[in-house]
RNA sequence: UCCCGAAUAGCUCAGCUGGUUAGAGCAUCUGACUGUUAAUCAGAGGGUCGCUGGUUCGAGCCCAGCUUCGGGAGCCA
């Protein structure tokens, strides 16, 4: 058992001159003198002085960047300026050394690039040791709401049969042998052979399986892993990530809105209370970021008060239609600036046109609703009314800054025969699929829910500008390392 | 997957119109200094110019293909 006191705890101390044991990875080690050392506890480095000429050459040649010590020493009021404690060290243990020849990381400012490539190493740098703590809170906040409101934490299956929801293309989930794979007689891959006896894939969403446990627990929500074989190539796509998935039972759009918001707007205060320094640090390098932009491309708001606009300011709701009115008098739309030209209801909209409606005529987050049907989701509930003679479902979509699309939800259909229906204009088989459907047959009744981007709701709070740099292990085509 | 751009020292980058021995800052190493704050000062080492092929008397530079990375788009969360 080694008793140690953490960076955190030594930083905050008010009493001077006890004996203590402190250990950390070097930062800096300036002048034969004096370490920068980390611990993981917090963004600050506790000052550690060594007496060199009591110190033995060998040792003071491994205190190199990197190198992770034990220091055995005394606190005290600091001598020096820049820090109001310091260690003064009676004895310094190396536990592992850091070759400063091979150590990638330098004191001093490493792009994003670079450190995406050595990610198994980025977490000894301040941005993300602040990045992966605040995502630590940000998951801690999400359970906190969901369980104080009485939500239930359902794990729905990772592994999952089930191909037929039309979210994405999906991985193979197999033990066949490739070289020899087993045939039927018409020649195709006999999966009777395989594992589960069918042709099984990593899921593409839990809502299915959620909707299963919101008809009888009432309010579930899901928050796990999510796989999607896409091949995108973007800043805000990734092939494995972490979704959260509530599901309401006797609630209506209106009501997954307002559930929506509320979640959105309990995370971002959490992690603007509990994650201070690290937003604090974030913000500041951003702002160092941006001094390098032209004028005209730097942000109206720093990253705490862009948050802080966000818990201040209702979201904008509007509907599919609204927005295509404004979109269609829009300038860029009359001025034939967008890529796609907004003429006629129905259209899908494209990114350019949702960070309109965010970033320039509302200048806020945005939530849209009530789709055209032919645009979304089988499952999403059918309005009673019509425009243009065009049908529309009870989707939500809740749009941010910088982001796009970070939650996607509805209303779900919860009529057999309307469903049933719609399943076979998109030729969505049911046999497969009657589990689901089995809600609507046996006590079916009005449910909601959504879906939130876990890395997008990060990248947001971070103020980072790509997915792969808000999750540890980023996945994404043609790569898989570590 | 599509469009655009990039790849030169460990990192960030310069390299002129194709021309002899490819440079800088930081990092590293050696020495000096010793209350520093990305310490400072002096010196040294460090390169298959992404890969393959082509054009040329001659290619880091031009051309083609490939790979990887970045920005944008699509698919979406």
């Amino acid at each position: 058992m080694i008793k140690r006191e953490k960076v955190k705890n030594l930083l905050a101390a008010t009493t001077f001159g006890k004996e203590v044991i402190v250990m950390g990875w070097v930062k800096t080690f300036r002048n034969n003198q004096f370490i920068a050392l980390n611990d993981g506890s917090c963004m600050a480095n506790l000052q550690v002085v060594v007496d060199f000429e009591q110190t033995p050459d060998e040792i003071l040649k491994k205190i190199t960047t990197g190198a992770a010590l034990k220091i055995t020493g005394k606190l005290i009021e600091s001598l020096g300026k820049g820090q109001t404690v310091e260690v003064k060290a009676s004895s310094v243990e190396i536990l592992g050394e850091s070759d400063a020849e091979k150590f990638p990381l330098q004191p001093k400012k490493h792009s994003l690039e670079f450190l995406r490539e050595i990610a198994h190493l980025r977490f000894r740098t301040n941005t993300f040791n602040a990045v992966f703590k605040i995502r630590h809170h940000l998951a801690f906040a999400i359970h906190q709401f969901f369980h104080d409101r009485g939500f239930v934490y359902l794990h729905t299956p990772i592994i999952t049969a089930s191909d037929a929801e039309g979210a994405g293309e999906m991985f193979k989930v197999t033990t066949l042998d490739f070289d020899k794979t087993p045939r039927t007689e018409a020649g195709e891959v006999n999966f009777k052979e395989d594992f589960f006896g069918r042709s099984a894939n990593l899921t593409v969403s839990g809502q299915l399986e959620g909707e299963l446990g919101a008809m009888a627990l009432g309010e579930i929500y899901t928050f796990g892993p999510t796989f999607r074989a896409e091949n995108s190539n973007t800043t805000r796509h990734l092939a494995e990530f972490w979704m959260i998935e509530p599901e309401v039972a006797f609630a209506d759009i209106e009501d997954n809105m307002n559930l929506a918001e509320d979640l959105l707007k309990y995370v971002i205060k959490h992690a603007l209370d509990n994650c201070k320094d690290e937003l604090e640090f974030l913000k500041n390098r951003l702002l160092e970021e941006e001094k390098n932009k032209p004028q005209a491309e730097r942000s109206e708001l720093n990253l705490l008060e862009k948050l802080n606009f966000c818990l201040d300011n209702n979201f904008e709701r509007l509907t599919y239609t609204e927005a295509i009115e404004i979109l269609k008098r829009s300038k860029p739309n009359q001025k034939k600036q967008f890529n796609y030209i907004i003429d006629e209801w129905g259209a899908d909209l494209q990114s350019e046109h949702e960070r309109y409606l965010v970033e320039k005529h509302f200048k806020k987050p945005v939530i849209l609703t009530n789709y055209p049907a032919d645009i979304k989701s089988f499952y999403m509930r059918q309005n009673e009314e019509e425009i243009n003679g065009k049908k529309t479902v009870a989707a939500m979509d809740i749009l941010f800054p910088g982001i796009g699309e970070i939650v996607g939800g509805s209303q779900r259909e919860e009529r057999l025969d309307k469903l049933t229906q719609r399943m076979q204009e998109l030729g969505i088989p049911q046999d497969e699929l009657y589990w689901y459907l089995d809600t609507r047959r046996f006590g079916s009744a009005p449910h909601a829910g959504f879906g939130l981007g876990f890395e997008r709701l990060v990248l947001f709070v971070t103020g980072m500008t790509n997915i792969r740099d808000v999750i540890p292990f980023p996945r994404f085509p043609k790569n898989v390392e570590f």
